[in-house]
DNA sequence: TTGGTATTAAATTAAAAGCTGAAATAGCTG
DNA sequence: CAGCTATTTCAGCTTTTAATTTAATACCAA
């Protein structure tokens, strides 16, 4: 593997790398999200989940579209979601 | 998913997330290595390759094997070789 | 045992990431 | 317009991570 790909896979990572981030991700393989249903699943700050969802935006990951006074956030790399269904293959055995 | 398998996997992925220690990884794929061999391909330091790989071995990524003055480090988890395969099959063409 | 090589450990410093609370923005609704 | 809701932005603070340097350990070979 070139180390290109090595410096863009592992920037991924570290993007998903945390757990709110993680989570958020996960919540949104089935469907789009607005911040405060996110902050009713992670236990945290509407502030922090904001600030979260800006580093998956600038990463590419998600994307938003906006709505009244709501913000709504999908995936948007659906790469993202073929490599979250490997990891819970992998690593959610029992 | 359940929040301890988004724990376990965030922190996997937070120890992959350094360029270093992702390029190990890769390195390891094919072969036992030695620090000494692996600073040959990572530009750093003795010290700094000693650092990563012992991060690595803490998550019980890889293992160790003593040889004369040589540690030989190879891959422990197996899931994690299946992973990077995911990432190369999903990041890597073009 | 002396010297050389490979590796680890500890300490320091610098840089980045994370969280919080308060202020700012934007869009509704009465 | 005034007030309310959802979200973002910013400043400040604490914690974590990374890299470097230096010292220590372990093993071999002359």
């Amino acid at each position: 593997m070139e180390d290109d790909h090595i410096k863009n896979i592992a920037a991924l990572l570290k993007t998903m790398s945390h757990p709110i981030r993680l989570k958020i991700l996960c919540l949104l393989q089935e469907q789009e999200l607005a911040v405060g249903d996110i902050r009713e699943e992670v236990q945290t700050t509407n502030a922090n989940v904001s600030q979260h969802l800006s580093i998956l935006r600038n990463q590419g990951i998600i994307s938003s579209r906006k709505d009244a006074n709501f913000i709504y956030n999908k995936i948007e790399d659906k790469r993202v979601l073929d490599l979250i269904a490997k990891m819970r293959d992998l690593f959610c055995k029992e």
